[in-house]
DNA sequence: AACATGACATAAG
DNA sequence: CCTTATGCCATGT
């Protein structure tokens, strides 16, 4: 059934996102099906609804960096929130190395 | 229905 | 390191 838009799918993957690590935009997008979709798992995320559980502040750019528009959308506090989780951050940026979500095969 | 815009990533110069 | 170009999908006008 395709009746799932790229949309649902990202969802899925962002869903699965555990605390205290973070994800790319082309990682979910690859996981979710296709790698190209970088631009549009930002979307989906800008369509994300504000009392949606979707962890978007989990989502940031591969260089560990959160996105710029973040401020007028839902989690203006992307960054403070991700510290809460254990994450750090040094100079704004995130080691990726260490707190990338590394998606298990379950 | 067509065009433009947008929370990105990658390749090429 | 920077700019430009291309790919992808949904939304708004």
């Amino acid at each position: 059934m395709e009746g799932r838009t790229s949309f649902e799918r990202i969802y899925e993957v962002i869903a699965q996102i555990p605390r205290g690590r973070v994800a790319s935009y082309g990682q979910i997008a690859e996981l979710a099906g296709n790698r190209r979709w970088a631009r549009v798992v930002g979307y989906a995320l800008h369509a994300v609804p504000q009392g949606s559980p979707l962890p978007c502040h989990r989502v940031v750019t591969k260089e560990g960096r959160v996105s710029a528009a973040f401020g007028s959308g839902v989690c203006n506090r992307q960054t403070e929130l991700l510290k809460a989780e254990g994450i750090e951050f040094t100079d704004g940026y995130v080691d990726m190395k260490k707190y990338q979500w590394k998606r298990r095969v379950f």
